[in-house]
DNA sequence: TTTTTTGTAATCACTACTGTTATAACAATT
DNA sequence: AATTGTTATAACAGTAGTGATTACAAAAAA
């Protein structure tokens, strides 16, 4: 007779990451730095290649910071200019420009909850004025770094 | 002979949304709340009635809260205690607890950027102290909040 | 043993992100 | 006027996180 000993072992790791905020803002932030550096190669191929991605994405990009007013950018001809100084635009400038909507709200609060449970009637408000106040002052520190002192930087 | 003019007006309105923090944050500081105020009701749904969302989303959160040693939960006959006191408990602890990643970083930057170019090759470094206080900076608002404090604005 | 609850896997629908191809519009050059 | 290089934008694919849901195993008390 044989004894036949099985053992299985099994080693499951979940890693649950929070979505986080998107590469447009680093992309945008280099995109602008390149172009305060040397407008003239601007085109959206030159900046692709130095961020090193398609220049679909750079032109999407590129249209959001134009909408902001951040930048000019030529159809046909090519190349893009800053609309402002390099020491007027901030972090902060170009965040709220990639991300683009009307309530920007870092933080998401579960909403219907509970209105017959004193918790679950108060929860929202009070949640909501502790979570302004943290991402204002991220975005304060982001208002305080501007363009020109990141590109002193890239010397 | 006929003349057909054919105008077509298409206005598109695109809106794009940068993702946002998880509501498992506020759900999880609403279910500790509710643990704070009466741990003796608090099943996984008396929770999620309160919460109004599903048992099994509440569950999650709960795992991941006693995986933070956070609180206690038992099996079976049901309940949940804090493990520390309310007082000791900051929203950036919760904030911790739900996000559950190594490198909780809360942007991203684009990598594999042209390091034949001055800005490519500096860009990550030198925005990557940035966002890390701005991200630090939020995470030390979240941090002067504890449990307690908002349990008594639900009363 | 039965009942209640927790723990967790699996699936679904939805949304955002990023890369990609394709094509139209634009502007300067020839 | 045609050509060339560029921007503008639509469309689609693939990946990934979210949140709801069903299903079932495991635990603990009655």
């Amino acid at each position: 007779m044989t004894l036949y000993l099985v053992v299985t072992i099994m080693v499951t790791t979940v890693v649950i990451q929070v979505k986080q905020i998107s590469t447009r803002f680093s992309i945008a932030v280099h995109t602008l730095s390149l172009i305060a550096v040397s407008p003239k190669d601007c085109t959206g191929d030159f900046i692709a290649r130095s961020v090193n991605t398609n220049p679909v994405v750079i032109r999407r990009i590129m249209g959001m910071l134009k909408k902001a007013g951040l930048v000019d950018v030529r159809p046909g001809v090519g190349g893009a200019t800053l609309l402002k100084d390099s020491d007027r635009i901030t972090l902060l400038d170009v965040y709220r420009a990639v991300n683009a909507t009307e309530e920007n709200q870092l933080f998401r609060i579960h909403d219907n909850p509970n209105f017959d449970c004193p918790v679950g009637r108060n929860i929202e408000q009070v949640l909501q004025a502790e979570l302004r106040d943290a991402q204002s002052v991220m975005e304060q520190r982001l208002a305080q770094t501007t363009l020109d002192q990141l590109i002193e930087k890239f010397k």
